[in-house]
DNA sequence: TGTACATCAGTGAACGCGCGTTCACTGATGTAC
DNA sequence: TGTACATCAGTGAACGCGCGTTCACTGATGTAC
């Protein structure tokens, strides 16, 4: 009993440290950019010597993997909470919940934003366990999309989709379960170019693009988010 | 006139360096990403010395400016000369060809485009000589828009765009010169989405975010193009 | 409960590497008279 | 046309810096009997 406390108590202060050390590493994200994130600066930062960070992470590329699933996670996170604080029938209100969160976080986090939706870093290549985090928020935005169809609220006049396309979607429909089989060719190539231009719009204000444009980014969002929704048909 | 020719050899000569160091710089953003750039790589690249590449660039931000630079010109000039060739009173097709242009420049260069559209690169500021070069492509697609009101070709429901949204919309115009004074609010505000889903559209598919969802990206994009011209009203 | 051994966290030195930038210099090319 | 001087391109050494990763080590903490 005795030695089993002691040994949790052992594991919980290494994974308080492996936080401490993501921290530390996100903060040097911010002030450096991803391909400048360094092991040495981390260790610096904590006030260990740099070798003892390879008790936590065998490698600078593990850290960066591990900093990329905590993003996508805690964006994950934020929005799953956002829409499920809404009422179930009020698909549009589900919908805008899930755009507003997305971009609250990318505007609070937009160095983590940048590592996941920005240039690939180079030389680094996503490990298989990153696909699952990373498709949190899609998955709430096709729930909202079956949600509505199912209850016969998506009003969108359907547009024949090119067979070259329509091939395609196959896949998608796979990846998330059987729910997708409600929605038609029209309503998934709707879909990915909704999710296509929520990212699309938070990386041209993240990175500068729309500067001269738009200075009420606010404001415009939600306008085109709104029609984005109305796209869909919600 | 000896003289004459013979300073403009030496100043031919230089001007091929650049052009040369620069191209260096191109391939290394390749290889290693925009982050990672370095002069001395360069110079090894070009069989100099490093400190000889000063005598060109005088630092490492101006070869990355003139990169920039020189990839929104490269767009520019791809996207122009692919809209000019089209029927002048084939709107859609114009707004076609400057979107095939600009994926089809993308998948050939992806780090320059990166370079452009992607992670800003930390510790650099963009100098205002970027600004012109910047806005070539999107110059031309207004200019489709305005060509397509002026002969009422243009249709499309416009709607009511909300006083916040709209307040923003002015220096747009002013921007644009004249021409954007017959564009409604409601089609700057669908003018600005194409524009912001044609590169999200780009940059989900150059930086892996598609992978899973779409194979045929080449059908897809034409595709949702097609969708964003009528969304526009061409 | 007490002791002998095994595991683990963190140290400190070292490896070999690359970077941006400066500076005094040599030698070639251009300019003015 | 010929000479004296000025400009320019490129060299090579040096500055001070930071990086990822390895390795033999010390000392503390946990485990088994």
């Amino acid at each position: 009993m005795q030695s089993v406390t002691a040994s949790s108590v052992r594991s919980r202060i290494r994974a308080e440290l492996v936080e401490e050390i993501k921290a530390s590493a996100r903060r040097q994200l911010a002030n450096e950019g991803a391909a400048a994130l360094s092991l040495r600066a981390v260790a610096r930062d904590m006030g260990m010597v740099s070798s003892a960070v390879y008790r936590y992470f065998p490698s600078r590329d593990d850290l960066l993997t591990a900093l990329i699933i905590d993003a996508y996670n805690a964006m994950g996170e934020r929005v799953e909470q956002a829409e499920s604080i809404v009422r179930r029938t009020d698909y549009r209100g589900r919908w805008m919940a899930v755009c507003h969160a997305v971009r609250r976080w990318a505007t609070e986090n937009p160095h983590e934003y940048g590592l996941v939706f920005g240039t690939p870093v180079p030389k680094y290549a996503a490990p298989a366990d990153t696909i699952t985090p990373a498709t949190r928020v899609t998955r709430v935005l096709v729930d909202i999309m079956i949600d509505a169809v199912r209850t016969a609220a998506l009003t969108v006049e359907t547009e024949t989709v090119p067979k070259a396309v329509r091939v395609d979607l196959a896949p998608v429909r796979s990846f998330f379960g059987e729910g997708p089989e409600q929605l038609g060719d029209d309503l998934i190539v709707r879909g990915i170019m909704a999710w296509t231009h929520l990212y699309g719009a938070i990386s041209f204000e993240l990175f500068g693009h729309r500067v001269g444009s738009v200075s009420n980014h606010d404001g415009f969002f939600d306008h085109e988010m709104r029609r984005i929704a109305a796209f869909v048909g919600l």
